[in-house]
Parts: C-alpha cells; sequence; structure tokens
DNA sequence: CATGAATGAGCATTCATTCAT
DNA sequence: TATGAATGAATGCTCATTCAT
C-alpha cells in the first residue's frame, strides 16, 4: 500500500513540476531534464513514469483541466446561479495574484492545444463542458431550465469574453491592471445575466 | 540601390519565412535552420540579417503586428463609424478560412508574449492601439467625441471578447464553427454599440 | 518439481525472445526492454534469470548453437555419409524460407562473435565440431576411417563455402536465389566428396 | 581551394575514424560521440558533414568497398588471369595481419547490410562485381572469353568460399590460422580453375 | 520467483551562435 | 553581402543495471 502510494505521489510531484515550470518560464522551457531536476528525481525517473514527453504534458494539462472543472462544478452544485456565474467568472480571469499562476498555465496550455491535436482534445473537454455549465446557469438565473440557444448563444460570448480578458490580464496587464479587469468582468457577467432574463 | 533594396528584400523574405513557419507549424517549429531553408537561404545568411533569433522573432512580430493596425487603421479613415467596429471585428475573428492562418500567427505571438518581454512590449502597442481605435469609433457610432470612459469599457469588452472568440476558434473549432462564430461576433459588435449609444 | 520446471519454462522462452528477436530485427534490437516485453514479463524477471545482457546473449548463442549441432549429430548418425554431407550442407545454406531465420540468427551471432569474446568461445565450439563431422563423414564416404588430414582441408573448405554462401544468400539473395544456391552447394558437396575420394 | 579540400579532408578523417572504430571495437561501437573524439572535432561537426548516423556508416561502407573493388581491378588490369584470381583471393581472405584489419572491417559491414537496407545496396554492388571479374578472370585463364555460365559457378563457389574463410580467419582464428588458410586458398583457387579449364 | 521503482550514462539529433573568409 | 565550417549545449529518449520488497 506503501508503494502504490509512493508510486503516485511521484507521479504527482511530476505533474506539479511540470505545472511550475509552465507558470514561471512557458511552455518551452519544459524539458524532460528540467522537469527532474524540480522534481528532484533522475531523467530516467521521470521516463520511467512518463514515456514520452508528450504524455508528461498530456498528464498535467489533464490535472490542470480537473482544478478548473472541479472548482467550476462545486460552484454551480454550491451557489445559486447568478453567484456561481460570478465566481466563475472571476475563477477563469486572474484577479488576484495567486490565480495569475493557474490562469498563466492554462493560456499556456490553450495556446499549445493549437497546435497539438492530442492537448487540443484534452482541451475541448473543458471549453465545452464550461459553455454547457455556464448556460445551465445563466438559464437558470433567468428562471428557465436549460435548452434553450439563447442561453448557450450568452455563454459562449461570456466565455469568449472572460478567456479574452483572462488573455490580455496575461499578456498586457498595464493595459488591464486587476482594478480595471474587475469592472470589466463585472459588466460582461452584468450583461450575459440580462441579456439571458429578457434578450 | 538595388543593393539595399535587395537587402531589403531578403530580409523580407525571411521574415515571411518566419510567418508562414509559425502558421503552418507553430511557434516551436521555428528555428533559424528551418527559416533559412524555407527562405532558400544559408544559415549563416539567416543570422547575418538578424543575428539572434530573438530579434528575428521580433521582427516577423513586428510585421505581423504592422498589417493588423494598418488594415484597422484603414477601415478607420474609410468607413462609417459602425461599418469600421464591425470589419474590424471580421478582422480578428478568423470567419474565413484565410484569415484563420493570420489569426493563428498572432495567436502564436500572443502566447508568445506572455513569457517574452521584448515580444510582449510590440505585442502591447497593437492592443492599445486597437482599444483605442475601437473607443473612438464607437464614440462615434454613439455620435458623441472620443474620451469618454464608457467607450474605452465597451471596447474593452469587446475586445476581449473578439480575442476570445479568435482563441477559441483556432483551438475549439467544433464549438465554434464558422457559422456560429459569425452570429457570436455579430451579437458582441451589436452590445458594444448599443451599449455606447444608451449604456 | 513444478516451479523447477517453471522456472527452467521461463528461461527457455526469454531465450526464444532473444533468438527471435535478433531473426527478425537483428543483433542491435535486442535490449532487455525488448526482450521482456517479447516474452510478456517484467524487466526485472528478464536480469532475475539473466543478471546480465550478455549472459542472455550468451544462452542464447548456446540455444541457437546446440540445435545446429543437434541436428546434424543425428545426420552423422542415422544416414550414410554422403547423404549426411549432403543434408548438413543444406541445414547450414539457407535453401528454405524457414530455415532463412535460423540462419540469419547463426550469422547475426557469427559476426558478434568477431567482437566479444565470450560469444566467440561458444561459437568456436561448434565451428570445431561441425569441420570434424563433416570430415569424418567425407572419410567414411571415402571407404577410410577418419583422420586423414586430406579429409580435414576438404572438410574445411566445404565448410567455408556452406559459410560462405550462407552469408551471401542472407546480404545478396538476388545475386544467390534459392535456384542457383541449391546447385552452388551441390557442386560444393560433389567436389568435397571426390575429392576425398581421389584427390 | 584550400577551404574546398579542407572540407574533403574533414570528411575523409571522419570515414577513417569510422572504419578505424568498426575495426577495433566492432560496429555497435561505432557511435557520433565516439567517431567524434576519435577524430578529434566536435559532436556537432560530425553532423554537420553526416546529418544522419546512417549516412555516416554509408559513407564508410562505400569507401572500404572502393578500396576493395579497386584494388582488384587494378589486379584484373595488371596481371595474367591466373595471377589475378590468387591476388584477389589472399585479398579477400586475411593472410597477413595487416589485411585482417580490412577483412574484419568489411564483414562488420557485410553483417550489418543483413538488416540494413541501405547498407545491403551498397554492399551489393561490391558482391556482383567481384563475382562478374572473377568469371571473367576464370574465363580468360581457361583460354576462354567471358559468358560461359560454368565460369559464373565456379566464381560464385569460389567467392563463397573465401568469403567463409575470411569470416572463420576473424572468428576462430585457432581452427584457421594463417598458415592453414594459406593452403586452403590455394587449394579452392587451384579447384576453381581447374574446373573452369575443364570441369 | 518476480516485480516495479529508480538511476545515470549513453544515444542520435537539433539548436543558436561564432567566425574566418 | 553571404557563406560554410565548427562548436558546445541542449533535446527527447533508450539503455543495462541495481535494489528493496
Amino acid at each position: 500500500m506503501g508503494e502504490a502510494s509512493d508510486a503516485v505521489e511521484a507521479r504527482e510531484q511530476l505533474v506539479r513540476a511540470v505545472i511550475g515550470l509552465v507558470a514561471e518560464l512557458g511552455f518551452e522551457a519544459v524539458s524532460v531534464r528540467q522537469v527532474a531536476m524540480r522534481a528532484d528525481v533522475s531523467g530516467g525517473t521521470v521516463q520511467y513514469y512518463f514515456p514520452t514527453k508528450q504524455a508528461m504534458l498530456l498528464a498535467a494539462m489533464a490535472e490542470v483541466a480537473a482544478r478548473v472543472t472541479s472548482t467550476v462544478t462545486a460552484y454551480r452544485r454550491d451557489l445559486p446561479p447568478a453567484a456561481a456565474v460570478r465566481k466563475t467568472a472571476r475563477k477563469i480571469v486572474p484577479l488576484t495574484k495567486a490565480s495569475d499562476e493557474e490562469v498563466r498555465v492554462w493560456l499556456a496550455f490553450t495556446a499549445r492545444a493549437a497546435v497539438d491535436e492530442d492537448l487540443a482534445a484534452e482541451h475541448r473537454k473543458t471549453g465545452g463542458l464550461l459553455e454547457a455549465y455556464l448556460a445551465d446557469l445563466l438559464a437558470r438565473a433567468a428562471g428557465r431550465t436549460s435548452g434553450d440557444p439563447v442561453d448557450r448563444a450568452n455563454s459562449a460570448v461570456l466565455l469568449a469574453t472572460l478567456d479574452g480578458l483572462a488573455l490580455g490580464a496575461i499578456t498586457e496587464p498595464r493595459r488591464l491592471p486587476k482594478r480595471r479587469l474587475a469592472r470589466l468582468v463585472d459588466s460582461a457577467v452584468d450583461h450575459a445575466i440580462e441579456s439571458s432574463k429578457h434578450g
């Protein structure tokens, strides 16, 4: 039992190393050797757990995606719809210094997905899930049950706006300082909810 | 004069090679060698024009930025404000197969800007310019002169939405097919204009 | 007893895996991992039976050598001398598609023996034995008892010819198609027998 | 001019390093790094001249083949047929310590050709040429012009015998010491010539 | 008897860069 | 202006081997 959990732990440690590396130095800084050093294991060990670099990246992306979706799922389960939308929005856009890293990693994976089909497949899942969740929340906030195409559209636009703001926040922090970002996020969320209510 | 223009031409040929490479194979496929091969010159020649890979990337990004801004500037000069906003939006989001490549390149540079300060500096210019232009157009579409913070906010949200849609279009083409994309772009533009008119 | 025979079986399974690998992909394709995969055991298990790769190769070579010598020994025991020579020759040279593999493996080991002293030692045994057997058969075919140096010489030349034809058959199948090979083998055998009879 | 010859020289130096390595340590000892060290250049330089290891091996094999064929061609040009056959035979079988290395290299390449199609193609050329040359010499030694299938067959058997003796000389030097080897070569050559004269 | 974890060296290859010409 | 030669570091990956269990 100790062994099994050690192995799992080792894997997770490696995944954490990948994520940390992406956050700090970007995607191109992720090399098997760098990951090994960061996780304080030998290069061979990394490849024992992930036979290819691609597999390693995939595992890291899956982990990041899991973090996002599990958080958002919890919001949907535990909060009233409008509040859930608001919290989700603030999860996607880096409004605190802490979430900066997470978003940075997510965007790095997203960018890579544009060019890497395996990563794209993993990425798609999350995008589809987020859109569906937001559409559902918008519908419920409007006192409707899910399924109205209007909610789908509003969800897609809101999600795009949040992604765009996140992208801007990372690459143009001066144009989009946290203060401004918060206001813009709120206005986008308000618009989406309004738009679903009587669009 | 012939020599000088030859030199300019050679430089441009190299820049085109970089852009083509990014479009087709992504950022990580850009190596000095690959660029040299694509431009059909020797590896040494590439480094004659760009002493550093970084310089080469910077030049390519500047060229891409110039293409975007010159197009958008022309729209602002030649079209009535609402139409200019609409055309600009359709330039940012890849609605035709042709513009797919351009947007793909732009996003690749954007992603890189998240970890590369030099590229980020170049990138900022374009972001700031686009926001200012769109704010101005929204103001004029509302029968106002520029300067109202409302227009700035609407511009920022619109720009974020367009960026987010572009990102999604590239990475999740199935969730965001061209048809749907067009409708979402239109609704975002309409909302921005309306919002500036009587927000 | 069951356990012991299981162990023997496991060992043999590994040896078979090595031989199969050599036959299909050549000597350099033999890695501990590949062998483990082919035998469907863990990498550690391979090294339990063969503490060293070298030991593993040695066992495989011994097995191949044993196959050759046991066959040839049987021929000598069961057939009249001239027929035994003929059958032996046809065992050494790959005249059927089936024996192709065996010869291929044998040659791979032989080539390796040129630079690997351990394998060379094993290899020597078979070479010496084959020459002695063929010399004995040639002597008996000539109605003599063994021991005449002429038979030794004829045996050595015949053996060399057969080895050379085998080598050529593997590496130059177009120059030495099966049809031609059969004729050349026959003529070499005939010459050896004649030569021993009245040389 | 100095540059060009330097480059040619560098290439040749590398090829020599490969050959030396094969001779001393066998084929599997040939790594790009080892070659670089032996030729006293950087690893990168090796790959500047030979973009792949395969290309490097191919060049080395071509060089070895060229040595053999040019020597044999000279014999055929300059000597009476019977003497040319004899000298050629003594070139193929390592009768002196010096020729040991050459033959060792040749056999290593031959063995590899069994598993490597590119090398096999190069190898075939030499085999075909040698058989044709020997057939021609045997015909002329018999006072005939080339073309008789008998000479072809005798040539093929002789060549196989020489190859087999060479193989044995390398892998079983104790069974086939130089003295004995010389006698066996002579008898094989004599038989081939006799056989072509009145077979 | 057999495994899985871990290691460190080695592999071929690609890379950005320097430099003499 | 442009090239080809050369370098050395870095890449992803495979390898044989060791060892605790």
